[in-house]
DNA sequence: GTGAAAGCGCTAACAT
DNA sequence: ATGTTAGCGCTTTCAC
């Protein structure tokens, strides 16, 4: 039993007011730094609302303002490798504007994204940023026309909406140039399942960058199809590639575990690259894997200006934005000769 | 240009009133199914509030009834490996609530988390969720006299709150008692850091098990510390161990690598089992990775249901809550003879 | 069975 | 420089 309920109740301005001996708004005013007043009364009201602990209601702000200071962010992604970068990068931004994040995990489920959404719309999130893992990936319908901003993050949206994604063209071409670099020739692609746009996008930059012609492996992004592009390519006795610029850091993995298990030597023998530059993964091939990184957090944080800018009724410029991917060199492919 | 402004407004409870030609007050009892009201009259609001795509506006009713429906959820874990499945749980148990979650990463960084927590204090959320995933960090001193229910996920609390946590002394002797059951004798303990407070409890609970004297190697929670602790256990001739009960599923991998690079074969010569099951890694292992799962959705469904009951007002018996591990045969272990 | 009115906590015109 | 008042969208007595 509370010996006085009034301790545990929320303080309210006119707390605040009441203690200070000045009305609401002026208690108001002095918070807010709004309107005329005197210096002295501001002090003495803010430091009684810091004494009281009084925290403004973001409901009745809101409620008057018309903004909540939330967005939502939904995601299927279950396993988080690709996601918690992202919104780390969105939230990073958003605090600093006082906006918090509604993290909304489908899970794949249409049914969970669309009680998920509705909850949004009920708390009237200012704004909506949407991420899913596979790029071939629909957005749920419902998306389609909504009050709010929508801004797509490691996904495209429709043309007339913002997107934030990898440059993947640009990231397999440093993964190709970087491999060049280093010396080696005969590079072949073995990467992931061929109906993902960006298996292909990687693929076509790659055969842009070494020949029309040149060998692409489409199968799984696992480890597993990694060690069997390994037996594949390594069985016969025909010529052998002098480099493998694998489709993710798992691939990269089974192969370098395979070559190992071939007593084909990293990077002397055969080079590898990887994409992805999932840390614990990659640091602990061995060699340490070169890759590409994505980086997701800088998307995260695009994205989160954008939806900010668009939330307060700024515009900006609508398609498609690749965002450039990074190189980060590990033991794997040698040294380059330049940069 | 809109041709009307008022066609991009939000319908409010007004509009519907309006268009349905009755009161304010009629049309929230129709659509809250409150108050005593003709039914004619109730379909009639209902359909007309879907027909303009009325939604009621959470802000106002927060203002009302002191509830935001909203819980925060504060984590460092920059990763998502952890965070991810425990939020996903969380999330499922209190959308059927209607509540949401705010998401904020702190990526162990005490600023960050301060100005998150002022950003949900000032949301008014009606609970927190307090999340590490290292058990011996500490969680913000500000977090100590809250007016707001917290619960402590993957994270012991105070023993005043309510947490939720592996019972990692279950799991470790679910691991032990499967070697054993597969008929594995001579088995070695090889954990992450010493200082991690899980790493003494598992060690504890396999040494109850095994022997008071029984082997453990604390080291880090690596890949390569796995393959170091190969290295020292089979690079002499004295007598090998037969089973070996890694801390975590990056160390087992580690482990099965370097016994591999040793010709031992497993299971047949030495028995490996994980702790984690971190699909990614205890799938891709050669062989597949038995491995216990601490059931990081259910952690979180559990903590769900305790900040939502909390937020309601009603008590949850205090203190910490172990969660049963689950064990996950592959095929490291070899059979079990039993069960 | 339905409507009028008060009020949740706050801000912003408008008086004073 | 400060106070008064209206009102954001909604629920909830309480009249009728």
């Amino acid at each position: 039993m509370n010996r006085s309920p009034d301790l545990n109740r929320r303080r309210t301005i006119r707390d605040v007011a009441t203690a200070a001996g000045v009305s609401i708004s002026t208690a108001s005013n002095a918070l807010n730094d709004t309107g005329r007043i005197n210096a002295e009364t501001r002090e003495r009201v803010r430091r009684i609302a810091k004494e009281i602990g009084f925290r403004p209601n973001a409901a009745a702000r809101s409620l008057l303002g018309g903004r909540s200071h939330t967005v939502g962010i939904i995601t299927n992604d279950t396993y988080g490798r690709l996601v918690l970068p992202m919104t780390a990068g969105v939230s990073e931004v958003l605090l600093e504007a006082g906006v918090s994040v509604f993290l909304c995990p489908t899970n794949n489920d249409p049914r969970l994204a669309h009680l998920h959404l509705e909850a949004l719309l009920d708390k009237q999130v200012d704004g909506l940023i949407f991420t899913a893992t596979r790029l071939d990936l629909e957005p749920p319908p419902a998306l389609a026309d909504l009050p709010i901003p929508i801004v797509h993050a490691f996904s495209e949206g429709p043309p007339e909406r913002v997107s934030f994604v990898p440059d993947d063209a640009q990231g397999a071409e440093l993964a190709v140039r970087h491999l060049l670099a280093c010396g080696h020739r005969r590079i072949v692609h073995v990467t992931g399942e061929e109906n993902y746009v960006v298996a292909h996008r990687r693929a076509q930059a790659y055969r842009a960058l070494v020949s029309p012609e040149a060998r692409v492996m489409f199968g799984e992004w696992t480890e597993e199809w990694g060690r069997e592009a390994v037996e594949i390519l390594f069985a016969g006795d025909g010529e052998k590639p002098g480099a493998l610029f694998c489709g993710s850091d798992e691939i990269a993995r089974g192969v370098i575990d395979a070559l190992r298990d071939r007593r084909i030597r990293v990077p002397d023998d055969v080079a590898v690259i990887g994409f992805d530059n999932w840390e614990v993964v990659a640091r602990q091939t061995r060699p340490p894997l070169s890759s590409i990184d994505m980086e997701l957090k800088t998307i995260g944080r695009r994205a989160g200006e954008a939806v900010l800018a668009l939330c307060r009724g700024e515009t900006v410029p609508p398609g498609i934005n690749r965002i450039a991917c990074r190189l980060v060199p590990r033991d794997s492919c040698g040294r380059a000769d330049h940069d």
